[in-house]
RNA sequence: GGGCGGGUAGCUCAGUUGGGAGAGCAUCGGCCUUACAAGCCGGGGGUCACAGGUUCAAGCCCUGUUCCGCCCA
């Protein structure tokens, strides 16, 4: 439809069918140009406050930023209706390693690499991309509906995060928590950087344990070390026993000869050998692994790095000089083997290392490199959750946090690419001091020479991630954005970067802004596919979200993500649930156009409601309802149980509003009597209202078409109160007076199903109230139950006779009856039960036979046969049923 | 090896002060009843993994067993 024809109060009519497509459009593009997502810096309102977890400048949507920032908006698009100055800070970050790869692979296709262009060349090449292609997600997101405040949108290489990085080194430096040293770290031979110990995934592999003699230096006799990495022999510079292991005890000397270079190296003790493991004999590569290299530090061994960065052995590996590790491998396994010194060889599964970014096996390598040192950091962010400043939802969060934190390791900050924020340090060529400023200095402070070097390195990009609550808001300046949206209210993240991001921020906010980055940590579940694998692009198992969004339309994906984002478990998206979710907002759709068709001509001005107490019953339960379902949404909304709001909305609207008050009305919308059609039309419109700013978190595209078009309508939904509950609405006698109608309607519509009685044919009934009495209320509202159920005339009593021939049906102390007279054409319906009985027995003969038969009892597999016993009780019960149906339509005929 | 989460309807999953066993999809029967067949009405379907315990009462709390998944080392 066109959507220029449906201004309010023009033309309000809604099209047959809901379509999103224009209306989502439509929408988005109305409510940006409007500005009604930007911040307002209103002193005299509550602050709420998200900034967004930055997704990479490099991403892509997937299902989990849909569900991520789904999330976000409901809670967002509700706090600004509950009158709140509400801000979420978008943006991206500049994800170094990840962005540096896709920039290289572009050079790649047109023949050239970064060397070749040099530094500043590939940085401005990286700019060049970025500003082409760059946070393509950024209008992903907006299709997704989100309401970020887009003006203040930031990027972690803006020049002032850029500042903001830099002030936090510097300072960090000068507080003794910067230091730079020889340590073993994770190098990716691909990506040609070190890596922080979180960016490295093990994965279980099958490989092998190498049992390799090492010949004691006299030549008799050898310790047998185990080892999966046969190829960093090369650089062992000792074998490690532990002290009280009794087949070590007595060595005859303490050395042997290297095999394969014939190197002398000793043999040491240390209490961390793991005596269990292959022999008990260690051999210590102090370069290339970590433990090694402790022990190394311990004995005062030297070093020997046998690798370079591409992961190909260096002159240090003599012969093997030039081999890739992985065939300098096979070559070393071959020539032990030859030599005879290869003892064995066993299967041996172990966690190998992958670079996060390529999956490139990662070398442990001892580097020179940059380090925050964490513990003191990470004290105070322990100390804000252990007294209650930062609360996890869910809770349990909490132990896995502390576990990391109590454990945590110093940070590997420095990053041996181009793309980042290069570390703000200069050595100067002269003296060899060491300069880290916050301005790039021009001369040495020391010797007062000019000639200073700046280092290469760039920073890891969760540095700058981890400053982005405060960065994002102007820090270091002391900005009104600071002052009003810090600390933030909430983060909504995956739990799969709690500690990439969630810890690190706490840390840094606590230390640079002597305060909490955020109240609340809401941890969602990862989506995964419906084996329960993260869903990846790799392994090809991934859902888009845009295609779903095309298919189903985006409040159907939204609504479905919200009623699935149950705390503690994480989410099997299936499509098939997504399209259950599209026939609720095709509900909401068609509800809407009812009511429309009642309220179209109606001026706002007589649509008031009037006193409750007044109020016909429908109106009071359908109004205590909705109060109900205001706090259900409201609860939900306000504990991170988005799943009960979805849940409670989505009953209140489809089983209350429309199965049961809309028919209920009916008469009273339709009928001639102006004073309950207008009773009829105010209250109807004030629910529908309702309705839709209850949804309108979760739905903003089809709440907002609709209510556009409600008489009385304003800017747009978004910039409406959230409902409040009114406790003059809670009404528990209404409730149950309905809940009894209900259950008769309910048992009179059972028997026309039960007896075949076509919907339309009218009917009689009558209905007998043993127990207390509840002849009143059935009294006052038998229309309502004859409409709801097609009877013409409704007999209600405290006691009576059973009518004869009558289909009878107990709700509670209630019962029902149906005369089937003139009702049923007695022959047909007989000749059908008959039919259907004579079918009904024939199976049951079958069933019995087998059951009476000795050999299928003890042949049949036990699991066929309760199949067959239960069949037999079915059927048997299904006969029972039968037989009185024939019963009763032969009363009929007497 | 340590930690965490989970096993509820055919499938995917909800189920918080312990008292009703539920949703979507699927399924069976009947309906084009003028908002909606992307719908309406009615029905079937579950020893809530297993074994104990606490309690008037347990899917929910405790203990043990078992299977599955994830994280860390």
């Amino acid at each position: 439809m066109n959507d220029q024809d449906k201004t309010p109060g023009n033309n309000n009519e809604l099209a047959k069918a809901y379509e999103f497509q224009d209306v989502e459009q439509k929408w988005y593009a109305r409510w940006d140009e409007g500005k009604l997502f930007a911040a307002s810096l209103d002193e005299d309102k509550p602050s709420f406050s998200i900034v967004i977890p930055p997704p990479n400048v490099t991403g892509v949507l997937h299902v989990g930023h849909a569900l991520n920032n789904t999330l976000q908006d409901v809670l967002v698009r509700y706090k600004r209706m509950d009158k709140c100055n509400t801000l979420w800070l978008p943006g991206t970050d500049h994800a170094g390693i990840a962005t540096q790869n896709v920039v290289e692979r572009q050079l790649a296709e047109e023949g050239k690499n970064r060397h070749d262009m040099g530094r500043d060349q590939f940085i401005d090449r990286v700019w060049q991309w970025r500003e082409e292609s760059g946070g393509q997600i950024i209008n992903q997101l907006k299709r997704l509906g989100c309401s970020c405040d887009w003006d203040r949108e930031r990027f972690t290489m803006d020049e002032g995060l850029s500042r903001a990085v830099r002030e936090v080194f510097v300072r960090l430096y000068n507080d003794g928590l910067i230091y730079k040293d020889d340590y073993i770290i994770n190098w990716c031979p691909r990506c040609h950087t070190a890596l922080a110990d979180l960016e490295v995934e093990h994965e279980p592999t099958d490989g092998k344990l190498y049992h390799i003699r090492y010949p004691y230096a006299s030549g008799d006799g050898y310790v047998v070390v185990a080892t999966t990495r046969p190829e960093t022999m090369l650089g062992d510079t000792a074998v490690a026993v532990h002290p009280d292991d009794e087949r070590y005890n007595r060595l005859p000397e303490k050395a042997v000869i290297l095999p394969l270079v014939n190197r002398r190296i000793p043999i040491v003790f240390d209490e961390h050998v793991e005596r269990e493991f292959g022999t008990g004999a260690l051999k210590v590569t102090p370069a290339h692994d970590l433990n090694d290299f402790e022990i190394s530090r311990r004995h005062n061994l030297p070093s020997l790095k046998v690798m370079d960065d591409n992961g190909i052995m260096n002159h240090e590996a003599g012969p093997y000089m030039g081999l890739d590790r992985f065939a300098c491998r096979k070559k070393i396994v071959a020539d032990l083997e030859e030599q005879s010194l290869l003892e064995k060889i066993e299967d041996y599964q172990h966690g190998v290392g992958h670079c996060y970014r390529c999956r490139t096996v990662v070398e442990p390598a001892l580097s020179k490199q940059w380090f925050v040192s964490i513990k003191p950091l990470a004290e105070k962010a322990i100390g804000a959750v252990k007294d209650g400043r930062i609360q996890f939802h869910p809770k349990s969060w909490e132990n896995t946090f502390f576990d990391w934190m109590y454990n945590i390791r110093d940070w590997c900050i420095s990053r041996q690419i181009w793309w980042g924020h290069k570390i703000p340090a200069w050595t100067c060529e002269s003296c060899g001091e060491l300069i880290v400023s916050e301005t790039d200095p021009t001369e040495c402070p020391k010797c007062k020479e000019p000639a200073l070097k700046q280092e290469t390195d760039v920073l890891d990009t969760w540095f700058s991630s981890a400053l982005w609550p405060f960065s994002t808001l102007g820090w270091p300046d002391k900005t009104a954005e600071l002052a009003m949206f810090y600390p933030t209210s909430v983060l909504i993240t995956s739990f799969d970067i709690i500690f990439f991001w969630v810890a690190r921020m706490m840390m840094m906010g606590l230390y640079f802004m002597e305060d909490i980055p955020f109240r609340d940590v809401y941890l969602h579940a990862l989506v995964r596919d419906k084996h329960g694998q993260k869903m990846s692009k790799s392994k090809g198992n991934v859902m888009d979200p845009l295609l779903i969004m095309d298919k189903y339309g985006t409040d159907a994906l939204r609504f479905t993500l919200t009623a699935f984002a149950a705390q503690g478990r994480d989410v099997r998206l299936s499509e098939e649930r997504i399209e259950g979710y599209r026939h609720f907002i095709n509900k909401i759709w068609n509800a809407a156009r009812f009511s429309l068709m009642h309220l179209k001509d109606v001026d706002p001005g007589n649509l008031t409601m009037p006193e409750y107490n007044n109020l016909a019953l429908p109106h009071q339960w359908i109004l205590s309802r909705a109060n109900r379902t205001i706090s259900e949404v409201r609860r939900g909304l306000d504990d991170y149980r988005f799943n009960e709001s979805a849940l409670a909305v989505y009953q209140f609207v489809w089983r209350e509003f429309c199965d049961w008050y809309l028919e209920w009305i009916k008469p009273d919308l339709y009928g001639d009597n102006k004073e309950t059609r207008d009773i009829g039309r105010a209250v109807l419109h004030s629910v529908l209202e309702i309705v839709l700013k209850l949804l309108h978190p979760i739905t903003p595209f089809v709440t907002e078409e609709i209510w556009q078009v409600l008489p009385g309508a304003r800017q747009s939904i978004m910039t409406e109160d959230f409902p409040r509950t009114n406790p003059a609405w809670d009404n528990a006698a209404a409730e149950k007076t309905t809940e009894l109608l209900m259950g008769v309607i309910t048992g009179i519509r059972n028997i026309r199903s039960e007896m075949m009685i076509h919907p339309s044919a009218p009917i009689n009934a009558s209905i007998i109230c043993h127990g207390p009495d509840k002849t009143a209320p059935l009294e006052s509202h038998s229309e309502t139950i004859k409409v709801l159920t097609r009877v013409e005339d409704l007999a209600i009593a405290r006691q009576g006779e059973r009518p004869k021939g009558a289909a009878s049906y107990i709700y509670e102390n209630i019962e029902i009856f149906v005369p089937l007279a003139g009702l049923v054409d007695i022959e047909k319906e007989t000749a059908k039960l008959g039919k259907e009985q004579e079918k009904v027995e024939q199976q049951l003969k079958k069933v019995e036979g087998k059951l009476n038969n000795q050999k299928f009892l003890s042949n049949a597999p036990e699991d066929v046969v309760a199949k067959e016993k239960e069949k037999q009780e079915v059927l048997t019960a299904k006969l029972a049923k039968i037989a009185e149906s024939i019963k009763r339509l032969g009363e009929v005929a007497a």
